[in-house]
DNA sequence: TTGTATTCTGAACAGCGTTCATTTATTTTG
DNA sequence: CAAAATAAATGAACGCTGTTCAGAATACAA
């Protein structure tokens, strides 16, 4: 009892520093780049230990997957003291954008590639997902309650709302926006939301 | 040069049926897993054989990534007749999203894969992109003409409304809207398109 | 200390992108 | 038409990948 609860926690030690190791090097060269050789020689462990913790390169995607949508929750927490739902709603674009800034290789692995999310694993996972998106569509009810969005749907628009939010993310990950280039990207960031947030007020 | 004309013709007949064959094969499989080796047994043709007409696996994305582009472009110009901007500045918005529903492979190899792009080459052919660009910034200037997005800045505006619409098809490309499950995708986006664009009208 | 259970290793497998000496096909020349 | 020169295509080989698994090393129990 005593020796199993600290066996567990040893595994559970283990675990997590794969899954640092397996995150500090998906940073520097990204997901595709990374071998499971290559994280398992940061952390001076032979390739093979790695799959006594994990299935297979998937298993750790989907741990990482998770502990973002954790973090993102948790970044969202204390929004629910903002009181008026607009205001928050607000604060929820800009806690979303600058998740998005500062944890570049997490907000990829969550929203953008493509890897895994085989078919079996993703409805479990994408439980956060959904937790994610609730939050948002339950402000955007709250502000049409207060006469916002009169007669939209919550659905659709939650949808758009998110998809703007994560469309400027999106071509920030990619390193997509060389047109711009003499703009600093977080200005452009800044900015973008700035527009959008203004837009969807009058709205 | 007769020779010589009809050597170059078959020479590029050749690249052609390479392009084509990744093409669908990207469709089915993804890029990440599609193997030069998948395109080679395709068409019959050693792997080594590509490599006589591109330099490597980048190569192809880079081309297809510009036949991307040209397509794109070519949807939009049928636009120039709309006469009132902020009519054309709609349809582009929805030829942009049949675009993305229509060419989903071209679309996450323009846009979303973070395949290649080493810095040298993407220069020169992120030049398709910037002319993709100048098209909505040329139709907003014209907007603003008309008294609409008084006192925006265009460049801000543009990354904006770009970022929405890339944001909807990003997150079609990437099938991460389990949390959508019973709306049938493409209801979805051009749901979102619209209230999109009747936010943006009023602004 | 011995025996059992656990942890870890590293060689092996098939497949990857890529290269290149060699073979095959085509064109040019005598 | 045959021979020489040029071009096109091959496929074995290299070092990499994710993944497996028999065996070695270590830890724990009796």
């Amino acid at each position: 009892m005593n020796v199993t609860v600290r066996k567990h926690k040893v595994k559970q030690e283990m675990r997590q520093l794969i899954l640092d190791a397996a995150k500090t090097i998906f940073l520097e060269k990204g997901f595709h780049r990374t071998s499971l050789r290559n994280i398992a020689e940061q952390i001076d462990y032979s390739p093979g230990t790695i799959y006594l913790h994990f299935k297979d390169k998937d298993d750790i995607f989907h741990a990482l997957h998770e502990e973002g949508f954790r973090k993102l929750l948790a970044d969202f927490a204390p929004l629910s003291h903002v009181e008026d739902p607009m205001q928050r709603l607000i604060a929820m674009g800009h806690v979303y954008m600058d998740f998005a800034l500062q944890n570049k290789d997490l907000y990829g692995l969550m929203f953008i590639l493509d890897a895994p999310l085989k078919s079996d694993i993703n409805k479990e996972k994408w439980e956060m997902g959904e937790r994610t998106l609730d939050t948002l569509k339950r402000v955007l009810r709250e502000c049409q309650s207060l006469g916002y969005f009169k007669d939209k749907d919550v659905d659709y628009l939650s949808f758009m709302i998110w998809s703007a939010m994560h469309g400027m993310c999106a071509i920030f990950y990619s390193g997509r926006f060389q047109a711009y280039d003499q703009i600093d990207n977080a200005t452009l960031m800044k900015k973008g939301m700035e527009y959008f947030m203004s837009m969807i007020r009058k709205y």
